[in-house]
RNA sequence: GCACCGGUGGCGAAGUGGCUAACGCGCUGGUCUGCAAAACCAGUAUUCGAGGGUUCGACCCCCUCCCGGUGCUCCA
């Protein structure tokens, strides 16, 4: 079985594949640490997650890289205006972000390397780029690329420049270039700004710089794939391949993958829409980690996905099925034989063959999820009617492990994480903004694990002596604060709702 | 304005030139239960934005129109 994939520079898809015969060697633009990470930056990430997690189970090993941008304009305005080092302010959101894809079940790529830890390479290949006058210096010190020099600009984003005059539509003369199209490669800097002595002169890197240098640093001149969202492909991915190839007459990245934007409520995601949401904005409402990260998969990365708040509750209870599912075929006792356990068996293979020809299909992540839901209800149909074995149990849960091993939402974080952001708020002076039942669910005065465990054996115990006003009572408070018990022939579980 | 994407049941969302139009959520009835929850069973689009056309046959191909969204500028 293959993974295909869209290939936006061909515009068709085509198979993945490690083209050392080693490793899939890929680069993903990361995040500017400027501010909290937003859902619409997190679908991106996680999607990618997703074709790294595709890759793996499709037998490749991998070489990830995603760059941090930890310096650029909005940095140094908003550590200007919060009166710290932008070392300081971006380690800080740096970290958050980190914090926050961990919490969306996010792995890590192999590398990340930052900006500012790179400014050599920026430059050498500046200065390349410069020897064959591709780049040159502009009377302020900063350096542009010229476009005027590379016949393929525009490839990728399949753009038509014939039309489009030299000064048309910015002045030119503002930015000092030989063409309005110019980009700058190295921005002179004004007094007191951070900035780097170089052989380019003193400045900072432009951000397009940063992403080619480091890519072709960890990856090699030419690599297997890139990835971002689809607003980088112009003009952030065009500006990558012009300054790489013109670099080093190689092709960059193979084959480009690009993730579509989310709406939220209908709407592009922005402040003045006041539909901005962070994922730390949306744990503090209450909603699940899980939740965010399932609805967010749950359509194919090529398709705009309407993010609302209701898709959010269907997510959470969808999770909760899984994840139920999952404890009764993990925790059941199944017999070794059943009268129709072979049945059964092959509607578990062709449901996994299904699952792994959606994923390969372009990462069809919707058809994936359907697949193991085919699966699920044909499993409890099963073990209902006691057709079900303990080898079909293993079958299961080894179909169960390959889809959590793309979709990483069974096993149960969300309280902690919910804790975390709370814990979070509450020492950034923002605890106003978590809704009032987070707080006294999980907040520090919320019942505990223990507590929880107590009053649920105080329930059976009550159940036992028939005492039923008082069972339902402690069922009803328990579920007033959010705790949902559920009995079963094993003993009562509970969850938080 | 130019370009691109989408319009499928109450909601979200797959999908294919021809088998009963996946799957999830929700809702209704039933089984189970002390009652619930979970789980299961049954039901929930004669129909795929509108109108033409191509075809033996179209939700899927072509044209026109309507609606929504996006890009063309910093943006995941």
């Amino acid at each position: 079985m293959t993974l295909e994939l869209f290939n936006t520079l061909t515009g068709k898809i085509e198979p993945l594949y490690a083209s050392d015969g080693k490793a899939l060697r890929f680069y993903c633009c990361g995040p500017t640490v400027y501010d909290y990470g937003h859902i619409g930056n997190f679908r991106t990430f996680l999607h990618v997650d997703v074709l790294r997690r595709s890759a793996r189970l499709f037998g490749m090993k991998l070489h990830h890289v995603m760059n941090i941008t930890d310096v650029d304009d909005k940095i140094i305005r908003n550590a200007s205006a919060a009166g710290q080092s932008i070392g300081d302010y971006s380690a800080k959101f740096e970290k958050a972000f980190f914090e926050d894809m961990d919490a969306l079940g996010v792995e890590r790529p192999e590398d990340v390397p930052r900006a500012t830890e790179n400014i050599n390479e920026m430059a050498a290949l500046i200065e390349r780029l410069a020897a064959e006058d591709i780049a040159y210096k502009a009377e302020d010190g900063s350096w542009y690329f010229r476009i005027a020099r590379d016949s393929e600009y525009g490839k990728l984003s399949k753009k038509d420049f014939e039309g489009i005059e030299d000064g048309a539509r910015v002045s030119v003369d503002e930015y000092d270039k030989d063409a309005a199209r110019d980009f700058a490669l190295w921005k002179a800097t004004k007094p007191g700004e951070t900035s780097w002595q170089t052989a380019l002169g003193q400045g900072r890197p432009g951000w397009h710089i940063e992403c080619s240098a480091m890519a072709m640093k960890y990856l090699g001149n030419s690599f297997d794939l890139h990835a971002g969202g689809e607003d980088l492909m112009f003009p952030h991915h065009e500006n990558e391949i012009a300054q790489s190839e013109c670099a080093t007459h190689q092709p960059f990245a193979r084959h480009w993958f690009h993730v579509r934007f989310l709406l939220v409520e209908g709407k592009k995601m922005s402040k003045s829409e006041g539909n901005f949401y962070t994922l730390r904005d949306l744990l503090l409402k209450g909603y699940r980690a899980s939740a965010i990260r399932f609805l967010l998969l749950s359509v194919p990365y090529r398709h705009q996905l309407n993010f609302t708040f209701d898709g959010l509750t269907e997510s959470t209870n969808a999770v909760d099925r899984l994840r139920t599912f999952h404890t009764r075929v993990r925790d059941g006792k199944w017999p070794e034989r059943a009268s129709n356990g072979a049945a059964i068996a092959e509607v578990i293979r062709t449901g996994e063959e299904k699952f792994l020809a959606a994923l390969g299909n372009d990462l069809n992540t919707a058809e994936a999820r359907a697949a193991i839901f085919d699966v699920l209800r044909a499993v409890n149909t099963a073990a209902d009617h006691g057709n079900f074995t303990s080898s079909n149990a293993e079958a299961t849960l080894a179909l169960l492990a390959k889809f959590d091993s793309i979709f990483a939402v069974l096993e149960d974080r969300d309280a902690d994480l919910t804790r975390a952001a709370l814990a979070w708020a509450k020492a950034e002076g923002r605890l106003d903004e978590a809704d009032p039942q987070v707080i006294e669910k999980f907040g520090e005065a919320g019942l505990s694990d223990a507590d929880i465990d107590a009053l649920v054996a105080e329930r059976t115990q009550a159940k036992r002596q028939r005492n039923f006003a008082r069972a339902d009572a402690i069922r009803n408070d328990l579920l007033a604060k959010g705790i949902l018990l559920e009995d079963s022939k094993d003993g009562v579980r509970w969850k938080r709702a």
